[in-house]
DNA sequence: CGGTTATTTTAGGCAAGGCTAAAAAAATAT
DNA sequence: ATATTTTTTTAGCCTTGCCTAAAATAACCG
């Protein structure tokens, strides 16, 4: 059985993977929040076990058992979200930190059952997708809010789970996946976005607005 | 934060204490399957932490506060072992282990939402009373149907969730929490009891009968 | 290219919670 | 009452995963 921590440190590895940043010794550490000279060590460990492959002084990839573990983890984190969300009630802001907990914990048993009783599910709460049981994932949504002018359209997709702040802020206001919106302004030097959804306009700082993933439409709705 | 290996070391003592023995260092050592300078370690730990009183050589005693948390454990855990019982469709010889571990890492809000979801339980699967949330518990039953003699009849009430085998057996059987019953015969030197519930008679030994907590009917029904 | 800076790794420690072996205390038996 | 056995405690060590400080390596800059 692998320990918690390793399961974590395959996790953060995969996400920066996935967001096509070097998984550097101080990346990873950041990600983890432990001092540099600690994930050193836990690489080494990972290393021993085949779970990655480190480049000293360079940076790691993670070999296929190693994607596989943090797949596994992330399956079980998401499904969990969704759970809680769905049927247990909890608000979208919450479900993350639960989530953090239950997912080393729940056996193989727990993950089908909830899996099923959600209708099989692709994606969480947040929009985010769902890695299958074996280990396949649909590809993320990759546009963000933050880069599109005035005048596109599109939906909110993806909502990254980051604070339970952010997603408190843009839940009371309807910003959720699966919203169409259109963009009326984007202010220079970094500034706000403005868009629409229904009658309503919101007014988001770039910063937020990255975090917001979405699909654009094809222009010309006119 | 109190680790896992705490409240679990808090719950055997609980448990231990519940059955009325003594909760001596070998006690705790077998119940928790660790050595017993292990047991003497972690004992020395608690006292520290006011969480349970210590007579070297003699004996532990659970404070008011080490009852508390214990019984909190015992909360979640009865409460996730009925959640999964009832609502994930889990058999009753597999929620125990399950359990185990969600009982350490539930929130206080996962904690209401299971338990407003069951409509506010008094029992788990097995028949034990689930502590409420100020660590109030119904008094367990004490009365096993290996103490009972032939003519007598009751109702089972609760079996101990010792044994995921032993569970299976007794399901199949339907030989659960709230089934009525006659003893109709007793073989003496420890032998085997047999039981009729409806038109079905069971033979079971001795053993077997002692991990049943039943409530006796007032006699004479005829 | 050589010097400075930043990153990574090594070295040595600490806290939890296990272990075994040995010592101390208590219980039991003669 | 003493001797033996059992139980408990102490002492010392191990593993995991974290830490800080120092050393090694790589990157950058003039």
């Amino acid at each position: 059985m692998l320990s918690e921590a390793v399961e974590d440190y395959l996790k953060a590895i995969y996400k920066l993977e996935e967001a096509g940043r070097p998984v550097t010794t101080s990346a990873l550490a950041e990600a983890m929040d432990v001092a540099a000279a600690s994930a050193t060590g836990m690489v080494k460990k990972l290393a021993g076990l085949r779970l990655l492959r480190h480049n000293p002084y360079q940076g790691v990839t993670l070999t296929r058992a190693g994607r596989k573990v943090a797949l596994e983890v992330i399956r079980h984190h998401r499904l969990v979200e969704l759970y809680l969300a769905e049927v247990l009630g909890y608000t979208w802001d919450k479900v993350h930190e639960e989530a953090e907990r239950l997912e080393h914990v729940i056996s193989e048993e727990f993950e089908e059952k909830i899996f099923e009783a959600l209708g099989r599910p692709t994606r969480d709460p947040h929009g985010e997708p769902i890695p299958d049981k074996d280990g396949r994932l649909a590809a993320g949504i990759q546009a963000r809010l933050s880069d599109m002018e005035p005048g596109e359209s599109g939906v909110i997709r993806q909502v990254s789970d980051s604070t339970a702040e952010m997603l408190r802020y843009l839940g009371t206001r309807g910003l959720v996946p699966d919203t169409a919106f259109e963009v009326l302004d984007k202010a220079p030097f970094n500034g706000p976005i403005t868009l629409k959804t229904g009658e309503t306009s919101h007014v988001l700082g770039r910063d937020l607005a990255a975090h917001i993933r979405v699909e654009t439409r094809a222009e010309g709705g006119a």
